[in-house]
DNA sequence: TTCCAGGTTCCAA
DNA sequence: TTGGAACATGGA
């Protein structure tokens, strides 16, 4: 089937570190949506995929946010401008709840590579198998599978500590359905505030799954790599002491946190979260 | 080999 | 309430 939607960039979207499970073959990427392998490419403007529906791919991809709009609100600077422009394209994807939920746990303290080859362990062991063309792909695995799983076996796959924070918090959500139905209705700091009574979840995954699950454009997460874009081109906007202080250790407080999800939340406004993954990815993209 | 990673938890002060 | 160490593991 084919789209044609503007502004999108496919593969801005899919590498840019918001998701982890989507692998790129022959030019086609090749994921999962709803447990249904999928295979997508774009050729300039067109969207090509198949195995989906377009109203799937749209909303998956949130392609009906108004990007333009969302860019007139954003660019509150030069540098976000020119962020925006290079990256022109970078969609937040609607994640699945309970997958971002187990996945920004696992992602705690470790880089992206590492992130997906524990993900995809984590889903060969406990997933289904699933096939498109000639491509083996294991699905994301489901509430019941993992609140029965063995911390051993949960080790094997290589997440060391997170291992009991993802038991426990399985077994702490019984109705998944339920749970995320009435987080996707609640506001987004009480929303947060529910997401941080969950093991192995503090603000920063809280943030995460808010941004890429729940539809909550306005979350702001911090992680080392926007401490870093604060400290390279938003300093200004915070004391001389406070840098200096983020600049010498390698993680922040909680307090520090707060401090500059704040400052992401009013500055950029109600979709911080969209200006949060332009400057993410492109802070990622210039170190290399 | 060493460094560091999309941080959270625990505990002492 | 707050600051700082401990935490398992693997990619670069």
């Amino acid at each position: 089937m084919k789209l044609i939607q503007t502004p999108f960039d496919l593969d801005l979207t899919l590498c840019c570190g918001q998701i982890f499970k989507w692998e790129k073959r022959g030019g086609w990427w090749y994921g999962i949506i709803n447990d249904n392998p999928i295979k997508i490419r774009q050729l300039s403007k067109d969207l090509e995929f198949e195995n989906a529906s377009s109203d799937l791919i749209k909303n998956y991809f949130s392609l009906n946010d108004n990007l333009q709009e969302i860019k007139r609100k954003v660019v509150r600077d030069e540098y976000i401008k020119t962020v925006l422009k290079k990256l022109w394209g970078l969609r937040i994807i609607k994640q699945d709840p309970w997958e971002c939920l187990i996945s920004y746990i696992c992602a705690t303290y470790k880089n992206i590579a590492a992130i997906k080859s524990m993900l995809f362990n984590l889903s060969k062991k406990f997933g289904e198998k699933k096939s498109l063309d000639d491509f083996i792909m294991y699905s994301f695995p489901n509430p019941k599978k993992l609140q029965s799983a063995k911390e051993s076996d949960l080790l094997k796959c290589g997440l060391g500590y997170r291992s009991k924070y993802v038991l426990k918090t399985a077994r702490k959500i019984l109705e998944p359905n339920s749970f995320f139905d009435e987080l996707y209705q609640l506001p987004y700091s009480q929303a947060k505030k529910r997401l941080i009574q969950l093991p192995g979840v503090g603000p920063k995954v809280a943030d995460c799954i808010l941004l890429f699950s729940l539809e909550k454009t306005e979350a702001f997460p911090v992680d080392v790599w926007i401490k870093r874009v604060i400290i390279n081109h938003y300093s200004d906007h915070f004391s001389k002491s406070f840098i200096s202080k983020i600049s010498q250790s390698r993680s922040i407080s909680c307090l520090e946190y707060t401090k500059i999800n704040e400052f992401g939340r009013s500055y950029f406004g109600e979709h911080a979260g969209y200006a949060q993954e332009y400057l993410f990815y492109f802070e990622r993209m210039n170190l290399k």
